[in-house]
DNA sequence: AGCGGCTCCCTT
DNA sequence: AGGGAGCCGCTC
């Protein structure tokens, strides 16, 4: 990623005085919109307007929002512009978050109006907040005639008899009764309507707290933080550190420096609706929850937390990628959690990492970032070894407990048995878990039955018709399914090529299929399966790790949705069904993603008192992601990686774009690919791959060509991109896809 | 993005 | 003539 220059910015908080717009007439707005540009807008008599604050404005017929982007270029003519509508009644957007955007957008080569959505997500957050209706009774008051009495009714009026007001739901629970009950009530003048206040906001984190004993790694580590933080200014840091090194404690220190200094923090977690875990071990430590940022939050909850951002309001929000985007007032400090991880690039839409984007954010914004890892990217490994970041290691891990064994199973010498996956040695080792009264792990980054369903006949396999990818069957929910698109089918009874009947064979295994051979070899055991599409939403994780950790289950068998930060103290077993998916893939990244992936997943074992063992099955037991997962060899899988990809020219020491084009017609989508390579900028050093197919050369119905820009590292890509792509005419039923810094290939 | 306005082609 | 589907181009 692309550095920015100062390394030391004014606090965000508040615009300085010259950035009042005065007398302006006009007024550049920024809409969230794909336009080329900001619009400009007259400022009607009596209204007053700064840089950053959001308003309504009309655009052609309709109203839409935006922000004050800057003075009015001047272009159109001032008698056609149209007024702004009104000034919404929220704190302005700071100089800092605009220039983010400015900077995203510029970076990723997505219009900033694109980008700007992403910051004003949530229009209805711009209104002020609704009073919310609760009730009292009414006490003189007498019921209408011909109004009945009954027993719902009674109880709704003697539960406000005592007690505070209370909302028309809440009534309707706490009596038992339906919602009309209480609206007959109302109806009838028996209730006192009152308006009270919208919510107020969550509980405040308290830094004042006394945290855990640290250890003195973590104390010195801690220390570090606070100072960084206390200090101000940009800087980055690795926070590296194995599973269980108490990493989250020590980052909890740089969190309790900047709300002591009153500024905010932001926490990006891969999968924040994933770990209820997290948000207990905060409240614990701060003794109120942090605000949340997801995409599993209801409208409302969106529209108050967004609100209490921008007012200020809360101090600590832990978000996915998304909440990089929020109007944080003031803020201290961010931590990106599990920084290595994929699920920071957003792969739709504006093409972003959420890792570099946050560490631009942090640069802009004056203040330090902290990265967190027990297996680091390499480009931030790199970063840090050159001293382009700090580094704090934490080397022991907390509290004593054994990093788990790791132990590789041989695939092609303990064969499991035909059309079953679990090795001999795998079996053995579950039955002795078992036996021990200790809880196992089945991980297989693979949901469903089988990947792949085929006739024994004629050969057919199920295919998507609108992706490249085989339908994958789901015994459980009885149909086949695209996990690209997700077009959904029932199995058919017969082949659909041949129409031989009872000859369609599921290949490979799912965790369905998983669970189905552990429920034959341990009928007794108590199993369970945990993957994205059988858990649904935070509660249901939620439960389902308590089951866990309360030990009512003995195997789990799961895809990565499991490998998240849980601690289960039972789980002493941890196999790894198919160690070699991802390594086979040809992409950059797939030793890497393998190697943190299985590690993270080796961190689960043994993290009580019991030491682990982590087994791991493979045909490529020689491979080298496999001998350093063995032998516990960290640092030298990432040198041989680091090799690799030197001599190949490749991120982190080369420069990826990548354009994707797409489009319904193939011939079409050909032309323009071809007429792109054609056009593409070569030099002694910048090379331009392709067109070749992309991937997923269908997806969605589009067909996809990708071409790779190849260049060295200090390259600025995107002028070199924007010349390339203003050279061909691109015609609208194409589009083309800018991806700056690819990630997964696919 | 989202809307009006346009063409094109089918129905009657 | 009427009208709906699909594409184009504009919005300060």
């Amino acid at each position: 990623m692309r550095e920015a220059s100062a390394s030391s910015r004014p606090p965000e908080s508040g615009d300085p005085q010259g950035d009042l717009l005065g007398a302006e007439t006009r007024v550049a707005v920024l809409l969230p919109l794909p336009l080329r540009e900001a619009y400009d807008y007259r400022v009607p008599d009596g209204m007053t307007l700064n840089h950053g604050d959001f308003v309504e404005v009309p655009l052609g017929p309709r109203r839409v929002i935006g922000v004050v982007w800057g003075s009015g270029a001047g272009v159109v003519e001032a008698r056609r512009l149209k007024p702004v509508v009104r000034r919404f009644d929220v704190p302005p957007m700071t100089a800092v978050a605009r220039r983010f955007v400015e900077w995203v957008a510029a970076y990723t080569m997505t219009l900033p109006g694109f980008v700007l959505r992403m910051a004003v997500s949530v229009p209805a957050a711009l209104e002020p907040p609704k009073p919310i209706l609760a009730y009292l009774k009414r006490p003189d008051a007498l019921a209408p005639p011909g109004f009945k009495m009954t027993d719902a009714r009674r109880r709704v009026l003697a539960l406000l008899e005592d007690g505070p007001p209370r909302m028309p739901g809440e009534l309707a629970e706490e009596a038992g009764c339906g919602a009309t009950v209480v609206r007959g009530l109302a109806e009838a003048g028996l209730l006192e309507p009152l308006l009270l206040p919208p919510a107020p906001p969550l509980g405040r984190p308290d830094w004042a707290r006394p945290g855990p004993a640290l250890s003195a790694h973590q104390e010195a580590a801690a220390d570090d933080l606070r100072g960084r933080v206390q200090a101000g200014g940009y800087s980055s840091v690795l926070l590296d550190g194995v599973t269980g090194s108490g990493k989250t404690e020590v980052y909890y220190e740089a969190i309790a420096a900047a709300l002591k200094q009153g500024k905010q923090a932001l926490i990006l977690l891969p999968e924040i609706a994933l770990s209820a875990q997290w948000l207990d071990r905060f409240a614990r430590r701060f003794g109120a929850a942090p605000a949340e940022w997801h995409s599993e939050l209801t409208g409302s909850q969106r529209r108050d937390t967004w609100r209490a951002v921008a007012k200020g309001e809360v101090p600590v929000v832990v978000g996915a990628r998304s909440a990089l985007f929020l109007p944080y007032p003031d803020l201290g400090v961010i931590i990106v959690d599990e920084e290595h991880d994929s699920a920071y690039k957003q792969e739709e839409g504006a093409i972003y990492h959420a890792r570099d984007m946050a560490v631009a954010r942090a640069h802009l914004g004056g203040l330090p970032i902290v990265l967190v890892s027990a297996t680091p990217s390499l480009e931030t490994k790199v970063n840090a070894d050159s001293g382009r970041y700090a580094r704090i290691e934490l080397p022991s891990r907390h509290g004593g407990a054994q990093l788990p064994e790791v132990a590789l199973v041989d695939l092609r010498r303990d064969r499991p048995p035909a059309r079953h996956w679990l090795a001999p040695s795998l079996r053995k080792a579950l039955t002795e878990t078992l036996a021990g009264g200790e809880q196992a792990m089945l991980f297989l980054n693979r949901r469903g039955y089988a990947p792949l369903t085929l006739c024994r006949a004629c050969g057919h396999r199920m295919q998507c018709p609108n992706c490249t990818a085989w339908l994958v069957e789901h015994r459980l929910a009885r149909k086949l399914q695209c996990h690209h698109c997700g077009l959904q089918q029932p199995l058919p009874p017969a082949c659909p090529e041949c129409g031989e009947e009872g000859t369609m064979a599921a290949c490979g295994p799912g965790v369905e299929r998983i669970a189905e051979e552990v429920a034959a070899l341990f009928p007794d055991a108590r199993a369970a399966i945990m993957a994205s599409d059988t858990l649904s939403g935070p509660r249901a994780i939620q439960e389902m790790v308590r089951k866990i950790t309360d030990h009512e289950l003995d195997i789990i068998i799961g895809t990565q949705v499991m490998a998240k930060g849980h601690h289960f103290p039972m789980l002493t077993l941890v196999g790894v069904v198919d160690a070699d998916l991802g390594l086979n893939g040809g992409d950059l990244r797939a030793a890497e993603r393998t190697y943190q992936l299985l590690h993270q997943v080796a961190g689960r074992a043994g993290r009580g008192e019991r030491p682990g063992t982590v087994m791991l099955q493979t045909f490529m037991p020689e491979h080298p992601v496999m001998q350093a997962l063995a032998a516990g060899d960290r640092d030298g899988f990432y040198q041989l990686e680091a090799e690799m990809r030197q001599d190949a020219g490749m991120p982190p020491f080369g420069r990826l774009a990548a354009l994707i084009v797409s489009g319904e017609d193939p011939t079409l989508v050909d032309r323009v690919a071809m007429a792109l390579g054609r056009a593409a900028p070569r030099s002694e050093t910048v090379h331009v791959l392709g067109p070749a197919p992309a991937p997923l050369a269908l997806l969605r119905g589009r067909h996809r060509r990708r071409l790779l820009l190849k260049a060295p590292r200090a390259t600025q890509v995107q002028p070199l991109i924007a010349e390339w792509l203003g050279r061909v005419e691109i015609p609208p039923a194409i589009r083309v896809q800018i991806d700056v810094d690819p990630y997964s290939f696919l």
